[in-house]
Formats: structure tokens, sequence, C-alpha cells
DNA sequence: GTTGTCGAGTTTTCGCGCTA
DNA sequence: TAGCGCGAAAACTCGACAAC
């Protein structure tokens, strides 16, 4: 996740001393450093491998707060002239980013290849169409093959899952095989955007409550179930409200159904009542 | 309609090592 | 020490799409 403050990186000890003595004499007289080459390629080196922990593309915003922080620990850095004082240093971000991420492409770092033109469709072969990048909490967005293993060797051991997952008993193979073809799954939804049904028979066994429980955590590191039971509880007060002011056919529905609570208070009632009046309430099936 | 962003490619700048 | 060539990094351009 992106920080609320970013962080700036210690420099390398030539670079702080630098750094050190211009912000000493920034304070003392109010002179800015005249920035040598050598010193602005350090930092941008160092800052654009903090964000690339983070994010391989991150945006205008990001920059601005890297920026930000930067002038603000740095003060001998700031830009005279410049509206904010570091305009110049989050476009030199930017074109350090970019430049370093066709760095990446060009060792095969599948984030980024996913995006480069020869992995596009041909009718839509440019630059700023469907360019694929994380959502929201997805940490492992496009992740590389386990070492060792390739696109063919990650086939074979989709085959065998498909074998693996009639067998009974066999759930600790069949964990183990699917966390082995993490990667591989990730790269065949994103390169190749395949319809479910298609996805399905490729990969029956990731269609299980564990299994998608598992991959949803292996995707962002967390566990799909107690995060979607705790927010669930967070709001449930609230989503209560929504469902008493409820009117017409639907509100009627909803307060026979909450008769089921008033018998069995407890927390998983509670969860499921809440969950079946969210249907009724979104006019759904709630069976 | 405007602004920002993308990958790819090109140009510019800079530093380094070598040589005379 | 100046001049040169080279490679890496930074900066820029292009033509398009996407988001607002």
């Amino acid at each position: 996740m992106w920080p609320s403050v970013f962080t700036v990186p210690p420099f390398n000890y030539e670079s702080e001393l630098h750094l050190e003595t211009a912000n000493a004499e920034c304070n003392a007289s109010g002179t800015y450093l005249s920035l040598p080459p050598k010193l602005k390629s350090h930092i941008l080196e160092r800052l654009s491998e903090e964000i690339l922990k983070l994010k391989v593309y991150p945006t205008d915003n990001d920059l601005n707060d890297v920026a930000e922080a930067l002038v603000k620990k740095h003060p001998c850095l700031s830009e005279q002239g410049s509206f904010n004082g570091c305009y110049g240093w989050k476009i030199s971000l930017k074109y350090k980013m970019a430049n370093l991420r066709s760095k990446l492409r060009g060792l095969g770092c599948p984030e980024v290849t996913i995006n480069s033109l020869k992995n596009k469709n041909q009718d839509k072969r440019l630059a700023a169409s469907n360019v694929k990048k994380p959502r929201r909490a997805e940490v492992n967005y496009c992740p590389q093959h386990p070492k060792g293993e390739t696109t063919e060797s990650l086939e074979k051991d989709r085959v065998a899952l498909l074998s693996e997952i009639k067998k009974r008993n066999n759930e600790h193979i069949v964990k183990l095989k699917m966390e082995k073809t993490f990667s591989y799954r990730r790269q065949e939804i994103l390169k190749g955007e395949p319809l479910i049904a298609d996805f399905k028979s490729r990969w029956p066994a990731l269609f299980t409550a564990r299994e998608i429980d598992r991959e949803f955590h292996r995707i962002s590191t967390l566990p799909l179930l107690s995060t979607f039971c705790a927010a669930l509880d967070q709001y449930s007060p609230r989503l209560m409200e929504i469902f008493r002011c409820k009117g017409g056919a639907a509100g009627r529905k909803i307060r026979n159904v909450m008769v089921e609570i008033s018998k069995d208070d407890t927390i998983q009632t509670r969860r499921a009542c809440v969950l079946k009046y969210l249907c009724i309430y979104l006019n759904e099936d709630h069976e």
C-alpha cells in the first residue's frame, strides 16, 4: 500500500555528507544547492528503488508525494522558480520510472512486459491502450514463475491438476500444485483475458471455497473470509438501520426474515441474516 | 474537451577510460 | 591535460488512449 507519508531513504555516505553541508548552508544563508549531476542521479536511483518496492506504475500524485518528501527532508534541494519547490523533481522521477520500466521490460519483468506492444492484441497495439496494472490491494499482481519453472513445466502441472482433483483425500497435493502454478494462472488471466467458463474448465481446482480463499490470499496477502466477516460485522449495525427503513414489498420480506435473528442472535446467524437482507434489498435471490 | 499517461524510440548530456 | 569515443542515464517526442 502506498504510505500516507513517503519516507525518503538514506543515500550513500558521500551524498548524505554533501546534502548535510548544503542543508546547513541553506538554513544559515538561504542558498540552495547547485545540484551536481552525479548527486542527482544517485538521488533519483535511490528514490526509484523505493518507489519500485511499492509500485511499478506510480501515479502523478504518488510522485508528487515523493518529491515533496524529498525537499522537506532536504530543503537545499528545493527549486527556485518552481511553484511548489519540487515540480522538477516530480518530472525527473517520472522520466526515471519510465526509463526504469523500459529496463525492466528488457529484463523480462512480467508486470511490465504484459504491457509491451508485442504482448498486446494486434488490433489494439497502442502504448496507452489497455494498460494492465495492479488494482487496490493486489500485492502479487503478476508474479514471476518460481525458480526453475517455465511456462511449459507449469502447463504440465496444470494438466496434472485435472486428474489430481478427482482423487480422494488429495487436498494437500492440490494445494501445493495450485500454489506452484499461481504465477502461470495470473499471467494467463492478465495476458489472455479468458472467458470464465473456459478458465473454469482449465482450472477446476480453483473453484472451491478453500482455494478461492487461498487464491485471494496469494493475490492480496489477506485472508478473504476473516477480512470479509470483520468488515461485515463492522457495517452490520448501519446496514440493519438501512434495512429497517426499507419500505414496500422488499421491506416486508426483510422484516419477515428478521424474525430469525430474534430466535437465535448468534454472530453466525446475524452474519447470515445481514447477507440475506442485502440480497433482498438488492432485489436478488437470497436462497 | 482537457489533461495526463502510456510504450517505444530518439536525442542530449555526462562521465569514464584511453591515448597522444 | 586535452581530445576522443563510447555507453549509460536523463530528457524529450510521438501518437494514441483513458480518465475526469
